[in-house]
DNA sequence: TTGTAGGCGTTATCAC
DNA sequence: GTGATAACGCCTACAA
């Protein structure tokens, strides 16, 4: 491998005039500049990573924190929408990521070690247990982080509207003249106790009265918990007009069972989504759903991560809400 | 941040000696390394892997190339499961994983230079233009790499066997009696090049005649596309009882049209996909599909990149398939 | 405008 | 069994 010493033997200059000549130092002049630079291309130097962050501190490397919990994980496609958005606004601003676990090894017992071992410049923290105290301690260190979906004090974190979505959702219904209104949530997490809540207060609003047997409890992004939830709301003495699902995925279980009812969509049963997953837009009829913008919410935190570690004195810690909006499909009838 | 001298300094001895205890060398007593690595933890020494790659030449950490061609990228849940596997398998050997871009700036103008500028030991390729010039310089240099369903010559590549996969669609077809099969295929690329011609070959070897008409063209993971194919399909004057899809996420475009003209799947006409993804296993009618391993093959192509990087002498390059296995749904008649 | 020298944290060689 | 020392490639005061 080509090094500086090289580039400065081959130009009869020393090593610091080509490090300032290739960083494009206006201590150089631009002829020598010139001539440094064409013969480092020549001979195809590379910098050396590695080298230059032992020196620096800097890696211009993210590390990414993105724990499989739910066995779906990169499967689910709204993570694999953000990720896909991080990588891209980072490539911009160059920086690469890198992939952080907590494998047990000497020094990287913990997510906050491995981070240090590889120098990562900051963290992104797209999917975890946000109360693992591993997690916790990584975001409690002087490691620049933000989380997403996630809010924790003093801490930045970009967050998918989640109260929106669910009043937005339930206007809607309202304005389609729906009264009974079931909704079937995922699994107790933040995001889930955020969408319940907004659910409850908007139908006070709306002076929506919701039974508690309309409330079901299901895991996100498996059919099978609402396939079995829709039996037993479809089963009521007083069925809801309307079922509303944890996830768009989590709706085909639901689909299954009114399909082996024979019932028809809307016509006989509104049901409505949640992510406006690409599946959601082909299937018909199109569902109606809240679309989350997975690419906003990636984009948005690479952005803030990269300003907090070329700021860090001026940064200030933010909660930046993404919004989505109502894909209004056709499984929503008009009463 | 600690560092050896620090931990040498409390322990009265010198930094090499820290160095060789911490890596568990036998030049040490027993005793003195107990005591170094106590030490060691209760200062919370973590290692700088930029300093240690310097030194060494070997950073354990792979660069991962994922372009996303069709827009699709990580959102398609093939690639999704086998990057997940690539994952997971790399930090079981200890390996760390970053993406690898060809974005342009001074020592970062190809995917080689990049992967150089980060050190890696090697690098998976998982989703790439095979045909680009920097990703071939990539793959002719002395970088272990290893390809995800590509094959270069005389170099390492972990290939989802797409023959075997059209043989025992048609097989299987052909034992429920279809006679007159359909096959929609993706754009044109190598894996479709293998699909159709192992389509061919089988039909063939089975006497199954294969108009013109019956193969139409489409591009993969675009329902639209397949949406029209099926269309053309179906109102040919004498139409195929069997449609073969590129993919299961385009088989939803052929089932919009289906449902268009009410026929019923599988009673007017039969159906199979490709992938087996989750969606696959939970649509009703279930998917005839055939199931594509994508943990087995990141989990592959893992291994045998460590195996590379970890015996450049003895190791020869290979190419590995992976079978999937056709999973047997509820959508193609038994005539 | 250019060059010299020191050091980032680690490992490896060699001497003791 | 332990320690001194050099070197990995780069950057950056500071000197010239």
């Amino acid at each position: 491998m080509i090094k500086l010493k090289d580039i400065a033997t081959a130009c009869g200059v020393s090593v610091s005039t080509v490090s300032k000549a290739l960083s494009d130092s206006d201590e150089i002049s631009s002829e020598k500049k010139k001539e440094i630079i064409e013969k480092a291309n020549e001979l195809g130097y590379i910098a050396n990573a590695s080298a230059r962050s032992l020196k620096t501190k800097r890696s211009q490397n993210l590390g990414l924190i993105f724990v499989d919990n739910t066995n779906s994980g990169l499967g689910h496609e709204y993570f694999s929408v953000i990720l896909n958005s991080i990588k891209q606004e980072a490539e911009n601003s160059g920086y690469d990521l890198t992939f952080i676990s907590n494998k047990i090894d000497f020094s990287k017992k913990s997510y906050l070690n491995h981070a240090k071992y590889r120098g990562c410049d900051g963290v992104v923290i797209v999917s975890a247990d946000f109360h693992d105290p591993n997690i916790i301690e990584l975001v409690e260190s002087d490691m620049p982080t933000v989380t997403i979906d996630y809010e924790y004090n003093n801490r930045t974190s970009i967050i998918s509207d989640n109260r929106k979505g669910l009043e937005e959702i339930v206007r809607y219904l309202y304005e389609m003249g729906h009264r009974k209104i079931a909704f079937i949530h995922g699994e107790d997490t933040d995001v889930t106790r955020q969408r319940l809540a907004s659910f409850y207060k908007t139908c006070e609003e709306l002076k929506i009265v919701v039974p508690n047997e309309y409330i079901k409890s299901a895991e996100y992004h498996i059919p099978e918990y609402s396939f079995y939830a829709t039996k037993e709301l479809l089963d009521l003495p007083n069925p809801p007009t309307c079922i509303i699902y944890p996830d768009d995925y989590s709706y085909m279980g639901g689909l299954e069972e009114i399909e082996n009812r024979d019932l028809k969509i809307p016509d006989d049963i509104s049901v409505v989504g949640y992510d406006g997953i690409y599946l959601s837009r082909i299937l018909r009829p199109m569902l109606t759903t809240y679309v989350q913008d997975g690419i906003n919410l990636g984009k948005m935190a690479s952005i803030k991560l990269i300003e907090m570690i070329e700021n860090p004195k001026s940064y200030i810690s933010e909660r930046i809400m993404v919004t989505g909006y109502l894909q209004k499909g056709n499984t929503v009838k008009k009463l």
